[in-house]
DNA sequence: TGATAGTATATTATATATAATGTACAATAC
DNA sequence: GTATTGTACATTATATATAATATACTATCA
């Protein structure tokens, strides 16, 4: 028997559920089109997983009606957890994690043939993935040439966190116009509760990046604006990129920005302005330091 | 003969310029690294314009000198006016030129496929420009469905002009700190001479978009920030598509466009501050409501 | 021995083919 | 007549193959 497609298995599943949840209340399934939608997916897909459930003996096909005719088993589903749901995802998982884990460095060439060689996919594939990924402007190539992952030096620094400072003191004022009913106050609490919980248990520090993230989501969300957004998804991006050449100190850093964190919470909440402003300028001055400080991590 | 591609056409053209310039100083080539050097190109490439020269007897390999036989003719030259220098240059022109002349609107739906065959290049290249393109945010698409492009309304207009008027106020300031002798002063003096050129000669109107660019070029690269000169590009291509569908009253538009920014950089050569920022505000505005207007246009 | 040319290999650019999936239309059932 | 299914075709996703080009290695010459 030949393989189904990743597409088709998952929309499999999903048809068993909608079978184990309507079971015994009925015995036949949706016509094509509404399972259709209530898949997401088109009508020969549809088809095909009938076709799939037909051949298991789920269903079975009466003229024009699918009759079911038995509860589907836990064995019937499909097992999907290690399965990449498409080549792409393949590639940009094996190609986030050479980079998330230090094996391509700035100033590091690489090439489209080996990443396919490495990951399991082909040329094409690895190619339009970097297409996409280069957005996030850490790579770039030349015509004919190999990619590269971009220079990070000061200059570099200073014109992401000059750009976030930017971005940031403009939704900072947005945020602070916001009615008391606002969803964004409840997050700010829940982040303030978080923190300090963070600061009980240093042993959770791992969490702080993920704190951190929430946290500017939250501000830059206040501008509604999906320039804005676009381009917060690229800054955090090349931060974390950036930070994990940490040197040794990261206990105290972490501890630092822990309570810079707290700090401007607590201003916005008061709806302090002036406060608010001062704290988001010290917090992203010692961002731009510790970048700095990574990018000389690198030179060493 | 088969026909050489474009890049050894185009090298083999610069080559002849090479023999040109030093004929008769010379009777001997440079060795192929320094020709490769000054080229661009690969020593394989060099090495196939060297076998198309000896072909047509300008050079001669004696040993492992290349002598120069004879002075280049204009007819040695290819001529590449017409060729597109790669596929993907040949997509890019077919498709820009769709979306600038309004035969693709908001809101339409275009296939790779369909683009493949009417620009004559394959399906591959197709999607590896709209992927590219795509970072501009005037297209999208869904796994397995066709290309789009987006939706224009109010909502888009107005994120567009708030996040240029947050990354050009922010220049501002930058461009009012720059001393003297930088010679971005020079640049909005020749721009205010443009101006009134312009306005004495209101049949040129067709270059107020250039101006227009060039104004605000001149704004944000005060920033000196890859972050902000990669969202001018962006806005600034997405503003020239929209201004497209502009309603009859461009002659008025234009004249207020051009007194706009006479005045925006009246001030600015001032160095006058508040002046400016409340100039820019105003321009800002004037071109939000074009941008409106332009988008009601289209629902009629 | 170092610079250069010749040659082999690696890599990108491009084309073509096939499988998977989506969409439109004709056929059929109710 | 409308809704649904069956079927054909269109399109995207993916793989493979070839041409063009870049790079690495080896041989040769001064």
């Amino acid at each position: 028997m030949s393989k189904l497609s990743y597409l088709v298995q998952k929309a499999t599943n999903e048809t068993l559920d909608i079978i184990v949840n309507n079971y015994p209340g009925t015995k036949l399934l949706p016509n094509d089109l509404s399972l259709s939608k209530s898949l997401g997916v088109s009508r020969t897909t549809v088809r095909n997983v009938l076709d799939q459930l037909q051949s298991v003996d789920i269903i079975e096909k009466a003229g024009t009606a699918k009759k079911i005719l038995r509860k589907p088993r836990k064995t019937d589903y499909f097992d999907l957890r290690n399965e990449p749901s498409s080549k792409e995802e393949l590639i940009e998982t094996f190609f986030l994690d050479l980079i998330n884990t230090g094996k391509l460095l700035p100033g590091d060439m690489f090439s489209e043939l080996d990443l396919a060689k490495r990951s399991g996919c082909n040329t094409i594939t690895v190619r339009e993935f970097l297409i996409k990924f280069s957005r996030i402007g850490l790579i770039k190539k030349n015509p004919r040439a190999q990619w590269q992952m971009v220079e990070f030096d000061e200059k570099f620094a200073r014109e992401l966190v000059d750009f976030r400072r930017i971005l940031e003191m403009s939704s900072l004022s947005k945020l602070l116009e916001k009615t008391d009913d606002d969803p964004v106050w409840d997050e700010l609490q829940q982040l303030l509760t978080d923190h300090r919980e963070l600061l009980r248990n240093p042993e959770r520090f791992q969490d702080l990046p993920h704190l951190d993230r929430r946290l500017h989501l939250a501000i830059q969300s206040s501008a509604d604006n999906r320039f804005i957004r676009q381009f917060f998804d690229i800054v955090s991006f090349v931060c974390h990129y950036h930070y994990q050449w940490q040197k040794g100190d990261e206990q105290e850093r972490n501890m630092v920005a822990v309570e810079e964190h707290i700090d401007l919470i607590t201003k916005l909440l008061a709806k302090d302005i002036r406060g608010s402003i001062m704290s988001l300028e010290n917090h992203l001055n010692t961002s731009r330091k510790t970048l700095m400080r990574s990018a000389h991590g690198l030179l060493e």
